[in-house]
DNA sequence: ATGGTGTTGTTAACAATTTAACGACTAATC
DNA sequence: GATTAGTCGTTAAATTGTTAACAACACCAT
């Protein structure tokens, strides 16, 4: 019997990590791995990667390993990964381009199901099937797809209004990659993308002893 | 007299939206700040606020506050951001674009000084006052335009050959968003910008309760 | 001046996370 | 079978990060 125990988010970063990792070995034809495994691949103490295991429930062996596919359904229920909940993208320039486009949709989880914008000239074009929607469109449509999440780039100064549309049409979760910080209700998980922090964070890694 | 104590990965991110929001009521005209005024903008306590601050060395007065300015030039300091640091972009496609035309570099650091592609449909085209530069130039360039970060946005395949590359060149920090560890020495900070972390986080942080 | 009030600098208690340790169990070997 | 070696599950300790508390101090009103 496993309580819902409350994962930290640097376990729950790794945990992303060690799935990532897994994978791979997966594909590599292996049908167990280790601790020792996961963790020198990613530079994580062996120990430390056990103990996030435990939490999930046991899958391992000893003397043997963890079954590879056990560990990876078992941290794919835990994120939610099988059920393709419906997204959409809100402003499609460059960056909404590039992350319809991109290949995180794969591992599950979310399924891009509608794409807005405002700007004439993009409304009505098609992308990987999808047709790019009128922004009038977004509340209808949120609601009878039963879209749960929205990826939010737009210009800054349309992002707060666009954020209440799609909150008022019963979006769960808000990825927010416009560097503002959006009001919003504890309802709705809201996860801001800044990537100055990236930046920023180099920026310190490498500033010069003084 | 400070010690060059270490920062937690959690302290810095706190800083950095500090220098944000504090950069807006600067932007509002005042010159004093209080820490519970950062800490409710922020949703933090104003105590954790002072205690982050504690450890840049004090710039505040009792009963008025932190002066805004002295405050922003610390941790711009810390954070070595006044120092603009050449840095290039490697892969102009539809993130590359995106990263390239975004204001996250208005914050200092690092400034875009070179792009790079190595589609002939791409190369010599311009892009805010900069050409974009065949990858067969990449080496030359980063020797002698003194280049310290590259962002990585090219293709899976090819990001780990392109790191190595850029490493050779002298490059003390890479960007990557390349879903793809790359194997690189110690002496590089590499900062992964995996964006299904987003996505993965988001799916977890919704998931039904059981 | 003087007392009141609000805010910092700093310390201490508390909570969470990471690290270490080790018994228990499994498979392989002799 | 008994023994050995490798790895897990679990507990305990150490470290780190967060929260709370309060004396010292600066400004303000009287
Ligand atoms: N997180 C980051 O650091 C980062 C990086 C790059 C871009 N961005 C942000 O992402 C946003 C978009 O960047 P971009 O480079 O793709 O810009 P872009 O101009 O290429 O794209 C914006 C798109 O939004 C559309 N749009 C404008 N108003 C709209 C509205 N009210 N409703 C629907 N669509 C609307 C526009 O037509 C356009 O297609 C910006 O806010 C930018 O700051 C952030
Ligand atoms: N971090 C994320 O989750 C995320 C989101 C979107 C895209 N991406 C990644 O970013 C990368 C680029 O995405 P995109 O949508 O911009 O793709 P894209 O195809 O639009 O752009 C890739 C660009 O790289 C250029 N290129 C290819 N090989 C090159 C080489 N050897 N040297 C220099 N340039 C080269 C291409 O000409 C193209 O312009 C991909 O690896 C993608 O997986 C990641």
């Amino acid at each position: 019997m496993v309580k819902p125990k409350r994962l930290s988010r640097s376990c729950v970063l790794r945990l992303e990590l060690y799935l990532e990792i897994i994978e791979q070995f997966q594909k590599e034809g292996r049908q167990y791995v280790t601790s020792s495994d996961i963790g020198s691949a990613l530079g994580i103490a062996p120990g430390n990667v056990r103990q996030d295991l435990f939490g999930l429930g046991s899958a391992g062996r000893p003397k043997v390993g963890y079954e590879v596919t056990r560990l990876i359904a078992l941290i794919r229920d835990l994120f939610d990964l099988d059920r393709e909940k419906p997204a959409c993208i809100i402003g499609f320039g460059n960056l909404g381009r590039a992350l319809a486009g991109s290949n995180m949709w794969s591992r599950g989880g979310y399924k891009l199901a509608a794409i807005f914008d405002n700007d004439p000239s993009i409304v009505g074009t098609d992308f990987a099937g999808l047709r790019v929607r009128s922004i009038a469109e977004i509340f209808g449509v949120i609601k009878t797809q039963g879209i749960e999440m929205a990826v939010i780039t737009v210009p800054a100064s349309a992002a707060q209004e666009v954020a209440d549309i799609v909150q008022n049409a019963g979006v769960k979760a808000i990825w927010n990659f416009v560097p503002v910080r959006l009001n919003m209700p504890e309802t709705v998980a809201v996860e801001n993308q800044s990537l100055a922090w990236g930046l920023i964070t180099l920026s310190h890694r490498t500033r010069p002893a003084q």
